[in-house]
DNA sequence: ATAAATGATACTATATTAGTATTATTAAGG
DNA sequence: CCTTAATAATACTAATATAGTATCATTTAT
């Protein structure tokens, strides 16, 4: 059972490589095909939807691209996450349908949710700039 | 995106119920079922993998059924997780068939190791007994 | 106008998760 | 030894999530 899926990863990887150029230069997704070894459409759809998220702004038509719409510091691990895999979440009941017998006072849950919330912190921690 | 999945969770709400019992008693899957509404086929699945990782003691044949295999407080949530979850991996490289460009120096996986680690260790304390 | 870039969206393939069904085996008790 | 009440093993199915591909539209510099 992996934590980080594949878009988040790759979307990473593509942030890191941008990072390392100047501030606000742009990029295209072939260089970073190039460089990165990614599967390109795929790797598009990610950066689409980083750029749809505030991460890039994108510049179409020649001479277009990618870059960062912020400082490499102000990008958390955990805004990637939350985009590809959506809030994770540590202690949701999981009985859907039928009633949970015991959903307020459930001491399981309590305690995942206290690490989830060290988790959540921690990877707050974390920028791309800082890797 | 949920941490913890179906058969984990039934299985610690099963092994909760079965903790609440005398020491060594005989449980049904039957009697689990009436009283956490669980759906019977699937968790007698997870019961007899429970049992075949020694946290419970199967008994067939007529008045038979599971017990604990130990006290409560040695059974482990991060044991449930890896028996139905397997090991949660925090940091693996994600680039399967295609060479990383740097597996051994990613500094995001290094990172995300000491996260998971302080996880592991986090749920390791919780055990059954302490529910 | 053309070329070189992204945008939007639909499609497909594979894997994982969740659950069901069937048949075999075991052991207690009359 | 037969019946009954339990688990064991295994195969099957359905739903969902993940991973990746394909197609066509739009934009912009030259
Ligand atoms: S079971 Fe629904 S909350 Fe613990
Ligand atoms: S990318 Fe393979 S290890 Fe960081």
């Amino acid at each position: 059972m992996n934590f980080i899926s594949r878009d988040t990863d790759y979307a990473v990887r593509a942030l890191m490589f941008m990072a390392k150029g100047e501030k606000g230069e742009i990029i295209t997704v072939d260089e970073i095909v190039r460089r990165e070894k990614l599967p390109e459409r795929f790797l598009r759809r990610i950066l689409q939807k980083l750029a749809k998220n505030d991460i890039l702004v994108s510049y179409k038509g020649k001479d277009g691209g990618f870059s960062l719409s912020k400082d490499a510091d102000r990008i958390r691990i955990t805004d990637i996450i939350n985009i590809f895999q959506g809030h994770v979440d540590f202690a949701k009941c999981l009985l859907k349908g039928r009633k949970c017998p015991n959903t307020n006072s459930c001491s399981f849950r309590k305690k995942l949710k206290d690490i989830g919330a060290y988790v959540n912190k921690e990877l707050g921690k974390i920028t791309i700039g800082s890797l």
